[in-house]
DNA sequence: GTGAAAGCGCTAACAC
DNA sequence: GTGTTAGCGCTTTCAC
């Protein structure tokens, strides 16, 4: 096994002491040009690398920070939001840990808690579908580690948050729809646990309103499990006395099994039923029909939460650093699963 | 700000020594029952946490499992393995960081490094597509830190390895598409880099050939870009004096693409070509039509993969434990993207 | 500019 | 069983 030097061990050879290694290292402002450039050479030689760990323990700090999210995979969003998140990690010298709550509180509080105990610098998070407790989030900020709060956020809670306009973005597709000349529409919503899932359906019906339509009669269908209720929404909706003409599904996951679903029973879409999604998955593009759906800035979501919780990490003074509040834009992409043939 | 407990503030309380808190704490044996008892009540009291840094820098090693993976989006096949992964670790009290090397050997090689200096206890990769130098990870096991290649593996260097039977699978695939009846078949490969794309390639050609075909024939089309050579491939393919009837994808995501591509310009599936992918990505069977494909158990092989590490990160005599090299089994699934209506 | 010394919070001989 | 003593490899006062 070879050999890990330490700062001692180019301390010796050297002949300067631990100290002087260690700030040069760092780059400390008052060690001597000529001090450093030895130190580094020695460095170099020897393949040096930092124990962080044993940095992190006397520095008492780490440039590790901590990632929680309900789930990798199915959800393109994640893994985009994730790599910008990475980036800016990687700019600022920080190692980013990733951990999935798979949907569950105490998966989540779990992985806090192990976050916490590793001593990360700051937390990014992802609220769990079931997430309606925030002890594990005042743990967190108790112990003096900054959390901030990315496209699933509350307001139960005073921590920084980077998400989209959610409601825009539901506002904005079905008026898309209505202009489309759909008449009579439907939204599969998420659990109403998630902020998301209230934005996005308070989006819709506020649509609804403004085109001066019955609300009471909109068909809202809440699909608590994101990616196993389409079957079941799909019969309901088609069950209806008045069949909605158009169907707006809170993801684009949901929008892409509703989609199998009405086309097995032989639906033509959007003829018989428009379809829409959100979040703009690339996946999106490519089903036939191409699905219309909402484009979040995914990777900048990621981006803007990470530089928010490095600066917050890095502040001597959060209290007067205060708190944030960011909304994205969202943007509909309107494609051939509601915009029908001849129609523009 | 929470204060902070250590063993120390137990012990103090207790009135014992910190190295009984210690031990007590890790439930070692010869700790007296009442004495246990005492601390960890104690411990729930003050809520104490104990700090893994510290713990690890004095013995020398670490509860962290480092993951490098091309990358999470686009690929479910890695967001499963990922969970596979995660569950051991978490039974077996490891924390898993993980990494995206987006297909770059530089990153793959940073990232590797980055967690060697985190004092990794084990190192789980599955290689980019541009890695064909192994210095990196032989500075790892230097560091006798074990490291087990998934999915991606290669013969180069000597550690452990589980994969799947890539190679049956194509066999396999290739082999049901000669039984449904096409008779000029092509193959999209990946970068020819991969282990996968060479293994597929090779199922490819060798059950063209125990079917009596001329493999020399056969269109193979490397595409180098997993993703984005979709296009240009369908208008090679598209382009042969001797269309082919049926084309077999060395990726879902590829497949998905081709499909697009051959229905925007008119072609039907299955009856102009069929067309078959490899990964068993649930997207596969929501698509229209459904994708042929073969199921690889992705889940079973992060767990497989991390259950080993853990066994040589834990092991005191790895010289005696050697290497693995474990094959999974892969399946095909036949769908409608190469099944023909009626003829069954 | 550099060094000495103390200590981060824990583990690990070794003694009793 | 339990305590004592030394570290792990680094950072950080505080002198000089």
């Amino acid at each position: 096994m070879a050999k890990v030097y330490t700062i001692h061990d180019i301390a010796i050879r050297l002949n300067i002491s631990k100290s002087t290694v260690s700030r040069a290292l760092r780059n400390h402002p008052d060690v001597s040009k000529d001090t450093k450039a030895a130190v580094f050479e020695m460095a170099e030689k020897l393949n040096y690398q930092k124990n962080i760990l044993a940095s992190n323990l006397a520095s008492k700090s780490t440039n590790l920070i901590g990632v929680v999210i309900p789930e990798i995979a199915r959800q393109h969003f994640f893994a985009q939001a994730l790599s910008g998140i990475q980036k800016v990690a990687k700019e600022k010298g920080y190692i980013v840990m990733v951990c999935q709550s798979n949907e569950e509180l105490q998966e989540e509080i779990n992985q806090v808690r192990a976050l916490v105990n590793s001593r990360v610098a700051g937390l990014l998070i992802s609220l769990s579908k079931e997430t309606d407790t925030f002890g594990h989030l005042q743990e967190a900020l108790d112990r003096d580690i900054p959390v901030v709060l990315f496209d699933r956020g509350t307001d139960q809670i005073e921590v920084s948050q980077v998400t989209v306009d959610d409601y825009k973005g539901a506002f904005d597709i079905t008026n898309h729809l209505i202009h489309e000349g759909y008449d009579n529409l439907a939204h599969l919503s998420g659990p109403m646990s998630l902020s998301i899932s209230q934005k996005r359906y308070q989006g819709f019906i506020d649509a609804l309103k403004s085109s001066g339509k019955n609300t009471a009669e909109a068909i809202v269908y809440q699909c608590d499990n994101l990616s196993l209720d389409a079957c079941e929404a799909v019969d309901r909706l088609l069950s209806q006395k008045k069949k909605p003409d158009a169907v707006f599904c809170m993801s684009d996951y949901m929008a892409i099994q509703v989609i199998k679903h009405l086309k097995d029973r032989g639906i033509k879409i959007p003829e018989d039923m428009a379809v829409a999604g959100f979040a703009g998955d690339p996946i999106t593009e490519l089903m036939d029909p191409q699905i219309s759906t909402v484009e979040q800035p995914a990777y900048d979501i990621g981006v803007q939460a990470a530089k928010r919780l490095i600066m917050e990490a890095e502040s001597d003074d959060r209290e007067t650093l205060g708190f944030i509040n960011r909304v994205l834009p969202t943007a509909i992409i309107p494609r051939s699963s509601t915009v029908k043939k001849h129609s523009n």
